[in-house]
DNA sequence: ATCGCTAATTGCGATTTCGCAAATAAGAAT
DNA sequence: ATTCTTATTTGCGAAATCGCAATTAGCGAT
């Protein structure tokens, strides 16, 4: 779509999933790809979708969320840049499994499946990297039914914005800003619980002056005591 | 270990891992491995211990369980013959995510991880099974997740238990019967919940004739009157 | 600056689910 | 057959969390 725009390989030299390949490889890659921009709160793909593309989030925050058959939305997970996402390929899927939403404007660079086997095949390196970044999601994922399974509300929500904190955690002169747009819903949503209910949390949290939040905004001040609480550790 | 056993390519020659390999192949790879047994209630590896062999459950079934660092286990998934598991390799990982148990005596098959990489390179039909493999094992968790966030416990149970029968079930001359000792505790591992309110659900529905259970037995007489609890209808 | 929309807050009663405790039952071992 | 161990059942009060509803607040658009 933009092969016009020179793609320098240092866009993607140091990420995760092209780590280990020769510098002439990453220019091959890149000169298959497409470069797009995404405004905030487009669909990047949607679930069931015909899987025809697999994606690098370059720069932004991307919302991968499922439906529930009774129409009930989880937040599966929060892709940030340099990862790559809509991989259904590497998992032999041909539909993709949920939908991805920009949370903010995004750019991604996306490649035809058509090239999938191609790459995966001359760059054995890339395959490895891709196998472990899915090995990582799964154990994620597996580590969110142990906590959904066996700890409580008020455990899910601190151990949550913690780790969003850190996965996407802005030094601010006041504490830790959690980089994107981000609802008391949509906290809801990756923990299992009612917006309601996150927001008593969050107002008890910041009566005791452990964060600072706002309007689609949360501000860690005091990380440990919330860490913590995730951990189910005393509840002063 | 057991080199002198001759070990026929029959054996495996039709399992999902498998498929797509020539039969020299598959001799060849059967060259490599060990058969072991394990008596019921066995650990086959612990979560955590570095993982030197990856397996294939030829007969019996297997708890795959984690333990949360507050003690609690939960049963990630019950591994039936014909699956592989403890495949690190396959996730880049060194150690094992969790236990694997033997929920019955139990025949397996056993590679030394020093022959993955060379399997894989040499059967890129064998590597290609296993990223599936790994792919529906990341849909299967990222599902519970779903259920956990969104369903109420007697929906979970009623899913679980439906599913199980659809995994391990044998026909019985009463209905469907989950071919391995599974207790309350057990099914309360695989949902979240408690062995009471398991044990009450089993209750209300053997009242009404859907299911029939015993220690560590269960039976399902009317598994489309579960399969509707499961999705959420109506509750008569 | 004002309007309008969406997000956030919070009180309160309703539910769900838990957790304890005590009793019973089913097998396994002797 | 008897004893022992482990699984299951069930009542009941407690705790966590939900869900509704009404209000307030923040921010963008006009």
């Amino acid at each position: 779509m933009n092969k016009m725009t020179l793609l320098d390989v240092s866009l993607i030299k140091n990420l995760d999933p092209f780590v280990g390949m020769e510098d002439t490889a990453l220019q091959d890659v890149l000169d298959l790809s497409d470069s797009m921009h995404y405004a905030k709160g487009k669909m990047i793909f949607r679930e069931g979708d015909q899987a025809k593309c697999f994606y690098l989030l370059l720069d932004g925050h991307i919302r991968v969320v499922k439906t529930s058959p009774h129409g009930e939305q989880i937040i599966a997970r929060v892709i940030s840049s340099g990862e790559l996402f809509g991989i259904a390929k590497a998992l032999h899927r041909d539909t993709y499994p949920a939908d991805a939403v920009a949370a903010v404007d995004c750019l991604v660079l996306c490649w035809s499946n058509r090239h999938w086997d191609k790459i995966v095949n001359a760059y054995p390196s890339f395959a490895s990297n891709t196998n472990k970044t899915v090995g990582k999601r799964l154990a994620e994922t597996q580590a969110r039914v142990m906590e959904l399974a066996t700890e409580r509300v008020e455990q899910r929500v601190a151990s949550t914005i913690v780790k969003l904190a850190a996965q996407t955690g802005k030094k601010t002169n006041e504490g830790i800003l959690i980089d994107f747009p981000i609802s008391r819903q949509d906290v809801s949503e990756m923990t299992g619980t009612t917006l309601h209910t996150v927001s008593r949390l969050m107002s008890a949290w910041e009566s005791k002056g452990w964060v600072k939040s706002g309007r689609q905004k949360i501000t860690l001040l005091e990380s440990h005591k919330l860490a913590m609480v995730a951990a189910g550790h005393d509840k002063n």
